[in-house]
DNA sequence: CCGTCGCGTGACGGTCCCGTGACGGGCACC
DNA sequence: GGTGCCCGTCACGGGACCGTCACGCGACGG
């Protein structure tokens, strides 16, 4: 859930644009000066904002060069104004976007979405691999760790240990492990997948008897303990 | 000195365009087509790309998502539609801007600035030599070494090793590798791939039979470890 | 304490995936 | 026209992997 902070002086075009963004599944913080939201920035930093040149006391421009202080966070400015100008000074003040009201909400959306997509690459990298103790799972790699040393997993136990990670610490049925990994149309043996969370036990626990991470719920199914 | 792609059907406009952008110091090439463009753009990679929607034979939109598969590089959509529903679209598609036309140079160069600044942290800019183990590869001058003499690769072998190299560690599909290094239009056998592979170890592992560095990931594809 | 149920595990045949050699066509260069 | 070089296709063989089965053991309930 991307948390998008709002910088507008006038309420109703606040409220409104506070209203649309949620319905497109933002966290909305909203405020009304640029002072308010380089408060509200340093205190709970947003992954978006949204912000118009004209505003009361600080304006758009010094407001962004603020931001930009403080972080690379992608910048958004909304205006009234439809001036080559503006536009330059804004981007050239570090926005990465700029919109003229009135604005319909799809584009600024799909603008918002642009410029996420873009962001994250070069901010902090999401790290992909997960660890559960001495597991550490690589999707992007297709290869998994135990310790220090790679051990190699079949497709099917790859790929069941990552649904087991998926959903980490909650039980999974056979039957939701056979949708899950082998497809939706198979109804074959459950027993099948027990077979399989033994092979990749053997490979995955230090004591294949006594396993640590990969777990039998009695008369339930199986989990992946954290 | 950025690269900078220009794909336009209307020849005044193209070269206007180009003359603008050439002052603004970027490297143009132009292209009429979309066909064209990917052509182009797999023989010399742009920094940047400038689209238009309405392009003779395949659009704007599929040529973004051509664009898109072959690799992250910004695109910017100049259109005369004014349209949200072609900006969303775009936008969707892959695009990281959309500006309408007539546009103002100096507005359209502030955006790709904007955008080259965004970018840049994640694009990877200087493609110098890398190594893997033995392997040294340079992709400036096209060539191999395996530990001190040189080896001759055949231009497919050597794009393979590039992509490859482009996502070390990550597993490439075969439809990924021909998308990449055949074109994405091609939905030939995907065993071609293997017979390239097969090649390329011959020629840079020391023992093609057990190779160290260009690995088979079985079910999914192929990799490079580091 | 015993029967039953659920689960772990070893063995095995079949299947599919991948490596490889062979072959013919296209292209550039001589 | 000849001659390599390179590429794409095909077929074959081997081996990794998968699914099934059967057996045995431990956990529960009576």
């Amino acid at each position: 859930m991307p948390r998008l902070l709002i910088i507008e002086d006038d309420d109703r075009i606040r409220l409104s644009l506070r209203l649309a963004l949620e319905d497109e599944g933002y966290t909305v913080r909203d405020v009304p000066t640029a002072e308010a939201a380089l408060t509200e920035h340093r205190a709970h930093p947003a992954d978006l904002v949204l912000v118009d040149l004209m505003l009361p006391g600080m304006d758009g421009f010094d407001c962004i060069r603020a931001m930009r202080r403080l972080g690379d966070v992608p910048i958004v400015v909304v205006s009234a104004r439809d001036d080559t100008h503006d536009v330059v000074a804004a981007l050239e003040a570090g926005a990465d976007d700029y919109v003229v009201k009135p604005v319909a909400v799809k584009e600024l959306s799909a603008r918002l979405r642009a410029l996420r997509r873009r962001a994250s690459g070069s901010g902090e990298d999401a790290p992909k691999v997960r660890r559960f103790g001495e597991i550490e799972l690589r999707p992007e790699a297709g290869e998994v760790l135990l310790g220090e040393e790679q051990v190699h997993l079949t497709r099917t136990e790859f790929r069941l240990l990552c649904e087991l990670a998926d959903q980490t610490g909650r039980v999974l049925s056979r039957q939701q492990l056979l949708d899950r990994v082998w497809g939706y149309d198979v109804y074959g043996d459950e027993r099948l997948v027990d077979v399989h969370i033994g092979r990749l036990r053997r490979k995955v626990e230090r004591d294949p008897a006594n396993p640590a991470h990969v777990l039998t719920v009695r008369g339930l199914g199986y989990k992946l303990s954290p």
